[in-house]
DNA sequence: TGTACATCAGTGAACGCGCGTTCACTGATGTAC
DNA sequence: TGTACATCAGTGAACGCGCGTTCACTGATGTAC
């Protein structure tokens, strides 16, 4: 039963949109191809007419869940600046989310291990940077400052993660919302 | 071949260490059971008479490497301060280390996945957190200090490990020793 | 203090499950004429 | 515009590798007498 060529892309879509689920929620090394095709609402034996293989396929899914994180901030930071951004990020909301939004905060670790996924995900973290240090006005150490609002960010949810949903997460992002903005200052602190 | 109890005993401490080396190395997930018992210097059949199952060894990896850099951090807390450890931590060394020291930013985002290793990890972040307390003389808001200290090393040095060890990746460090030192001073900006 | 026996740490082969991958097949699409 | 044929998205069974786990066996330890 072929489909038309739309259909196909349709497909390829669900399966990539899929597997930017699984690798969040699962990570790289444990996220399972057989539930992300039959999210997908196929069988797994028909993934090989669009991936080559299972690396493929989760490399794709991330570079989706890099774009979708990126335009989330971007939108965020064109809204409400970068306040709106840090407390939308730093939020009970975003902790307890069942498929973790941010690719970095869900699989940092997992990132750094390996060199390629590693550089892949500096780009997109350079770029989210970029956009925090437009929100900031662009001055001299404006990317500075958006780095190290990011370092926190993502320090703080992972630390907020680990320590569950109850009152010392919640202070833990508190704390990083208020820090944060301060960074957020004009050379308050950096050189 | 029969071992004597010493020997026994010494023989489960050589295949702990390799495990907190592995998991360190390769993450939890892909952690290798197989690699722990040669780095030992044993075959794969033994394992059993040490450890009921792959979760109870990397279980027990992981308390070591915990407990492993609580002593680190407090040693460097009791020679040089806040500042000391801050500096040793946020440090090119400890970025480019083959066995990454820190459990919490090798493992971080897959420790937040689960629930137990969370709480488990949270309870050794805290100890950390409060070592650090200590060291910043312990006044009203010096947890939360600490805290965000610690949040701050632990984001600063995944993205630093994400950019690589080039420039980019040194000057992370650079802003995060500062901004965490900055931090470390008494009531700047927290409430 | 020595001897006989039970224990059990460690070996290496074998097992079995999960999961990524392959393959023959189906039948709708899309193209050639 | 219709007909014949090639293409290929998707199915479901089967394969095979890696890895955690099991097991029969070995021989040194440690205990009972």
């Amino acid at each position: 039963m072929k489909k038309s060529k739309a259909e196909t892309g349709q497909t390829k879509l669900r399966i990539v949109a899929a597997a930017a689920d699984e690798v969040r929620r699962k990570g790289l090394a444990e996220a399972n191809m057989a539930e992300v095709m039959s999210a997908a609402g196929l069988t797994h034996g028909g993934f090989y007419r669009h991936f080559a293989n299972r690396e493929h396929l989760f490399a794709e899914g991330l570079r989706q869940a890099m774009a979708t994180s990126q335009k989330v901030m971007a939108d965020r930071v064109a809204v409400g600046g970068v306040p709106h951004s840090v407390k939308g990020y730093l939020s009970v909301a975003h902790r307890d989310e069942a498929v973790p939004r941010c690719p970095y905060a869900a699989l940092g670790s997992e990132l750094a291990r390996d060199p390629n996924l590693g550089a892949q995900a500096w780009a997109g973290v350079s770029a989210q940077i970029d956009t925090l240090a437009q929100g900031l006005g662009g001055g001299d150490d404006a990317r500075d400052r958006a780095t190290m609002i990011f370092a926190m960010m993502m320090g703080a949810m992972t630390l907020a993660r680990l320590a569950g949903d109850g009152g010392p997460s919640d202070r833990i992002l508190e704390l990083a919302r208020q820090e944060s903005l301060a960074i957020a200052q004009p050379s308050q602190r950096l050189t």
